[in-house]
DNA sequence: GGCGGCGAACTG
DNA sequence: AGTTCGCCGCCC
């Protein structure tokens, strides 16, 4: 009698066996129906054999072994064990987790894509004139121009039309205005000569193409604008000849449409599937599915399509590899980017990371040649050249409402030559520190490279690494200036005063809410590209790489914020983003103009920044690091506690700490003070968290495992919520 | 995570 | 006594 061992999603660390008369070794990576407890439960069969150390009248029997779709195959089961190993995350939880919602119910129906077919103006349609609907009946006029102005409406646009729209269109049908034709392939994408690549461009294909049977890390470090993507394309075309699959991973897929469509475009014989948080269940399992039988030659998704099976790997390719979301933050709390190495060394293929400023880790593996290092150094477009970058002395020049004359001129200028500007406020890493305005010194840990933080209350200065306490000083140490001052400014009055400035302008604000709205994010980019907006005002998202191509000058507001941020990684955001912001300026025939207002003109930051130097910036942030043991020259993780007040959320942490000392390799390993957490926008709940530092990534490992498990035995955990994060990026 | 067991506390 | 609520441990 056969024994499955099956992975269900419960929040405990172990597989459940269960009797399977007929299963044989064949049936590892189905799903499984099995009873638990007083219910029935979808698992996944991670081995089969013939004994069990669960007694037998625990044992029950496996209820049904589905078949109808090939099993999951051993290298992705294979990761999925090694997110268990390492991110210490329930076996059960990461193989549920990481499967489409439509594979864990017990019913499995396949429906086929229903045919694509577009909806097609008719002559009857063209020939009406909008003006005779009511103006009242405003979206189903601005439907008829648009099919007028467009001929017709593809799938995928329908797709996206809301429900009315779509009711509207049936109507249309109806009255004979359209009409619908199957699409034909390759029909409506206009084939253009692809560019012919830069001498940068060719060698890096060359060197990439020359190690494809194996695997091999490649570090793409090209500035904003240098053609990363054509190298990315010419390397799948390579691949895909090779009847090989290509996974391309981007940090967040509905901003940047114009890449899923510019692959589209490049292989309208391949099969290009996106998964991204967007799809629906269906919709989600078709492209996995296609995936899986090796149908779709290209996947193109965020972090979670990481976990696609892919038969034919060929090549990785991960884009703007030091995003942020690449690591999920809740959960298993995995990096997309780590895993997507493990999975090409595992299925040994090349895997290209790419970057106009890659993380600190990624570059200090390329500098100790563990990767590779590509650079491309110069503009694909030729005569696009690199933006003027001027900082604006907040010590010299007034700010009422925080925008300086010099700025505003620059502005009113734009205005009236008729280019675009973008105006960038940075929110990210805003924290109480202390700091002297006359000199610029900043309260800092003398243990970590982090800086203090301001508990006014307690007229205290906490690190949030360390836990070290200190008394707020009466004057600046370093000049005696009593006039030193929790740091940070508002940003809520940007817009209205830009608004009051240039009342003409048409000012467009660009935030998570004001695109949380589905394919909001396209009709902003489309607003830009038709050049129906002035100013463009936002955060971070419009750092994210987009073609604007009359946007001439781009303004930074507030950066400093970030410089003296608390997080340690917050500088080396910071650098990345404004690079990536300030690349946004002047990328075709239009020369750009960077304007940043800054308390610290003289900081590093920014002067690598006016000089376009990633290189140089980044050494002196790895210096910094090494000499402070921070990563990458120390691995971390994070115990985070959470739980309706925070003493009890520390008290979890304090006997945690405790523990800890009885672990494994302790010795090896660096345990901080439980600090109260950053606060996140969890209602109500407070957090807390205790960090953990050690050289090896070996001794940190075991370490956590030993631990780990104490800290489930450990009784008194009333109310308080707990989870490990490994390699932790926002602390 | 979901469910049942169990004791404490509450109810009229 | 009957009921409800919150904690706790198990699920193969």
């Amino acid at each position: 009698m056969a024994i499955i061992r099956v992975a269900l999603d419960v929040p405990v660390d172990c597989l459940f066996d269960y009797l399977a008369p007929d299963a044989s070794i064949t049936d590892i990576g189905l799903r499984v129906c099995v009873p638990f407890g007083k219910r029935r439960t979808l698992g996944i069969i991670l081995s089969v054999c013939t004994d069990t150390s669960v007694p037998g009248n625990k044992l029950k029997q496996a209820e049904r072994i589905y078949r109808d779709i090939p099993p999951l195959p051993p290298a992705l089961l294979e990761l999925f064990k090694f997110c268990n190993r390492y991110y210490h995350h329930p076996i059960g939880q990461v193989v549920m987790n990481s499967i489409p919602n439509r594979l864990r119910q017990f019913k499995l129906t396949i429906d086929q894509p229903s045919r694509a077919f577009a909806w097609v103006i008719t002559d009857k349609g063209r020939l009406l004139d909008a003006t005779d609907i009511p103006a009242r009946s405003r979206a189903k006029r601005l439907l008829l121009t648009t099919l007028q102005d467009n001929g017709q409406i593809p799938p995928e646009a329908f797709k996206q039309m809301s429900a009315h729209n779509r009711k509207l269109l049936r109507e249309f049908l109806a009255l004979d205005w359209v009409t619908q034709m199957p699409l034909v392939p390759g029909l409506p994408t206009a084939q253009t000569e692809p560019p012919s690549p830069t001498p940068e461009q060719n060698a890096a294909i060359a060197a990439i193409l020359a190690d494809t049977g194996m695997f091999a890390p490649w570090l793409l470090h090209g500035i904003t604008g240098s053609g990363k993507t054509e190298v990315y394309l010419r390397v799948t075309a390579a691949l895909l000849k090779q009847q090989r699959q290509v996974l391309l991973l981007v940090p967040e897929i509905n901003l940047t449409p114009q890449l899923e469509a510019r692959f589209k475009q490049r292989f309208p014989e391949t099969a290009v599937v996106s998964l991204h948080s967007g799809l629906n269940d269906n919709e989600r399992l078709q492209g996995w599915l296609l995936a899986q039988q090796g149908k779709a030659g290209i996947v193109l998704g965020t972090r979670l399509a990481v976990f696609t099976p892919l038969p034919e790997l060929g090549l990785i390719v991960v884009d703007e590899e030091q995003d942020l979301s690449f690591k999920q933050q809740d959960g298993l709390r995995y990096s997309a980017r780590d895993l997507a190495i493990y999975r090409a060394k595992q299925a040994g293929v090349p895997i290209i990371l790419g970057s106009a400023t890659p993380s600190l880790e990624s570059y200090q593996h390329a500098l100790a040649g563990h990767y590779r290092l590509l650079r491309l150094h110069s503009r694909a477009v030729s005569g696009a050249t690199l933006p003027v970058i001027r900082c604006i002395d907040l010590r010299l020049t007034k700010a009422p409402e925080g925008l300086t004359e010099p700025l505003l001129t620059a502005l009113q200028t734009a205005l009236s030559q008729q280019q675009q500007s973008l105006v960038f406020i940075n929110r990210r890493g805003y924290a109480p520190v202390l700091l002297c305005k006359s000199c610029g010194w900043v309260a800092a840990c003398t243990r970590c490279s982090s800086r203090l933080v301001v508990h006014l209350h307690a007229r205290q200065l906490r690190c949030h690494y360390c836990g070290h306490q200190q008394t707020v000083p009466a004057a600046c140490p370093e000049c005696g200036d009593p006039d030193i001052l929790p740091f940070g400014q508002g940003t809520q009055r940007i817009e209205a005063a830009l608004r009051s400035h240039f009342p003409a302008a048409r000012i467009l604000r660009v935030d998570r809410d004001s695109i949380r709205r589905k394919h909001a994010w396209q009709s902003v980019l489309d607003a830009v590209q038709n050049q129906q907006v002035d100013i463009l005002v936002g955060t971070q998202l419009l750092a994210k790489g987009h073609d604007f191509p009359n946007l001439s000058l781009v303004c930074i507001l507030n950066a400093d914020a970030s410089l003296y941020s608390t997080d340690f990684r917050a500088e080396e955001q910071l650098f990345a983003q404004l690079m990536q912001v300030a690349g946004r300026a002047g990328r075709a025939d239009i020369p750009g103009t960077v304007l940043i207002q800054t308390e610290f003109p003289h900081h590093p930051l920014y002067q690598a920044l006016s000089r376009q130097n990633y290189d140089s910036h980044a050494r002196t942030l790895l210096r910094e690091r090494q000499l402070t043991h921070f990563p990458p020259f120390a691995y971390q993780a994070v115990l985070r506690a959470e739980a309706i007040v925070i003493d009890s959320a520390l008290a979890f942490l304090g006997k945690a700490a405790k523990i800890a000392t009885a672990c494994e390799q302790f010795g090896q390993i660096q345990l901080f003070d439980p600090v109260p957490a950053p606060m996140m926008r969890l209602k109500g709940r407070e957090r807390a968290q205790l960090l953990v530092h050690a050289h090896s990534r070996k001794h940190l490992q075991e370490f956590l495992f030993d631990w780990q498990q104490r800290l489930h035995t450990l009784a008194a955990q009333k109310k308080v919520r707990w989870h490990l994060d490994i390699d932790p990026l926002m602390l």
